[in-house]
DNA sequence: GCCAACGTTGGC
DNA sequence: GCCAACGTTGGC
């Protein structure tokens, strides 16, 4: 999952009530699916620092709460209200993510692109905006193996 | 600040 | 249903 930092940032994350947040305002409809269809409760969540100096993976965050519909589409005083979701047959989803662990150091995008197990990452690929992206098992072992977790 | 990528909008 | 215009994202 992607977030500018200076928005909300690990460390953000790390001090909220509970240390978990739902992950709101997500407006594209890949990454919609994701959230209301494919993200199943534990799931592991990379949480990702991006538009910021130091791009990069920050942190590990784990899903506490499965795909629901995203109620800031519903309030007209939200910045992220969506006049045409229908409280009946919402168009916007949202889970809940609970903080693990933050990185010792950013593991940085230029890092990530040395790692020839990442070669396929979506996050790696050109052109690759979706906030929310899908992670092989085989690149989340890989990125694990990093020094920046112990 | 630039600009490539790409999703969305709207005229036809 | 096509596609040009436009807006946003996000790395550089």
């Amino acid at each position: 999952m992607k977030s500018e930092p200076n928005v909300f940032s690990i460390d953000d994350l790390s001090v909220a009530a509970d240390q978990t947040t739902c992950w709101d305002g997500v407006r594209n409809y890949q990454a919609r699916n994701s959230l209301r269809d494919q993200i199943k409760l534990g799931d592991g969540v990379l949480f990702y620092h991006s538009n910021v100096e130091l791009i990069g993976i920050a942190g590990e965050a784990v899903v506490v709460r499965e795909g629901y519909p995203d109620y800031t589409a519903f309030d007209p005083k939200d910045v992220h209200f969506d006049p045409r979701s229908d409280p009946k047959s919402p168009t916007w989803y949202m889970v809940d993510i609970k903080f693990v662990r933050t990185c010792r150091g950013i593991i940085s995008l230029q890092r990530l692109r040395e790692i020839p197990a990442l070669k396929q990452m979506r996050v790696l690929q050109r052109g690759m905006r979706l906030s929310v992206q899908p992670v092989t098992s085989g690149e989340w072992r890989a990125i694990m193996m990093l020094p920046q977790w112990t």
